[in-house]
DNA sequence: CGCTTGATGTTGCCAGTGTCAACATCAAGA
DNA sequence: TCTTGATGTTGACACTGGCAACATCAAGCG
């Protein structure tokens, strides 16, 4: 039963000769494959050292196969950073729902924030990579939250709605969240640059904390 | 500019019997060309759009002759970020030097950083791009300055020293420093990405002193 | 003056890449 | 059974980074 109708309908030329079963020609879940390899092969490579070739390969599957599932090499990114979005979005709620406070909440979505970037490095930078939108024509200066909410489904509505919830009611909660995103990212992006000395990556709370404590006391 | 640096020595003899001289073979200033080449076309494609080969091209010359001036790609994209930072470094003592006390000149220094970001969001960019120490081998996972200060010409040594100034004597500006840069440098990051309102970018500064603000009010 | 030398630029070539078009295979419905 | 749409494959193209071999020039030296 195994060998369904491979050998009786294919007299063509060497169509591997024998060897296992294989994937039946339909791998079925490629798109999940293409992802999990080309995350991989960033954190070999980097983003720069991606390429759909590599990831095929990896997916044991022809060169032009991811083309099924991904318009071009940008899709596959802003797959990627989609993906990572909403594994920020589901780690920092999770993170928050352990305290009632706002204050601490949106603290808490802090440290989740920068934990976030440094368990998955490799998502973070394609996330912030910005350069499938930033490659516009300059024309029209103003980008906008349109273009980015294709690939952040919910990161910043969630700090808005964290943020907001510590300001008194009324108050526009945008400068505050914009203030407080800058300093949880750029917390991540100098840890991530390997610019925070390494006794210190053991206690991430404790640094994204102290990053907290010395704007508040200046 | 700087079309004076001629040498002198250079008083034409029946070299070229043509009117136009041309190029005469050796550009002259090919490094420099393919630097402000490379810069234009991050511009007009992104980073990840440059090829050596285009640069090639703009600078009038052929695709292999940048490797007589840049080891590899890599090293080009090298050059522009030590580029950018010493610029940084340079605008950052300028923003710095208008104020006298320490408090004032970290914020000076702060604004020049984001004014940098906007003012050359390419160089900006390929300064924080950091694929290049990124990419080796995740052996030692840390890197420390040493990498850093390849590429670096001061710019974090500037802060360092302007947020110890703000500190007493004998604190460790270290921590102080990275939640400064970090702020900063988030909100750079905010604006390039186009997630802020485009009414605020026509007052810079007054954006940066409101995450200032927001901080230290909270 | 011709010779050598080192820096710079050139041409050719290779493997690898993104992408497209044409074709093959298969599951499911007609 | 036949058709069809989704999926995978092969083959091609233009382009890229990088290397090797060669050409051109400025300078120094005999």
């Amino acid at each position: 039963m195994a060998a369904r109708k491979k050998p009786a309908k294919k007299p063509a030329k060497k169509r591997s000769p024998r060897k296992k079963p294989k994937q039946a020609y339909h791998h079925g879940e490629l798109r999940e494959s293409l992802l999990l390899a080309a995350v991989a092969v960033i954190a070999e490579r980097g983003v720069a050292g991606l390429s759909l070739r590599e990831c095929a390969r990896r997916a044991g599957v022809s060169h032009a196969a991811p083309y099924r599932h991904f318009e071009d090499k940008d899709a596959l990114l802003r797959a990627i950073a989609h993906q990572g979005f909403a594994r920020l979005v589901e780690q920092g709620r999770a993170a928050m729902e352990a305290h009632d406070a706002p204050r601490d909440r949106l603290d808490a979505y802090g440290v989740a924030y920068v934990r976030f970037a440094i368990a998955h490095p490799e998502h973070h930078r394609v996330m912030f990579t910005s350069e499938f939108e930033a490659g516009k024509d300059g024309k029209d200066g103003q980008v906008g939250q349109a273009e980015k909410d294709d690939t952040d489904p919910g990161a910043f509505d969630l700090l808005v709605e964290a943020t907001s919830a510590v300001l008194e009611d009324g108050a526009d909660p945008l400068p505050a969240a914009f203030a407080f995103w800058s300093l949880v990212h750029g917390v991540s992006m100098l840890v991530l640059d390997g610019r925070v000395p390494a006794e210190h990556l053991a206690d991430i709370e404790g640094l994204v904390r102290a990053s907290f404590a010395y704007w508040r006391a200046s």
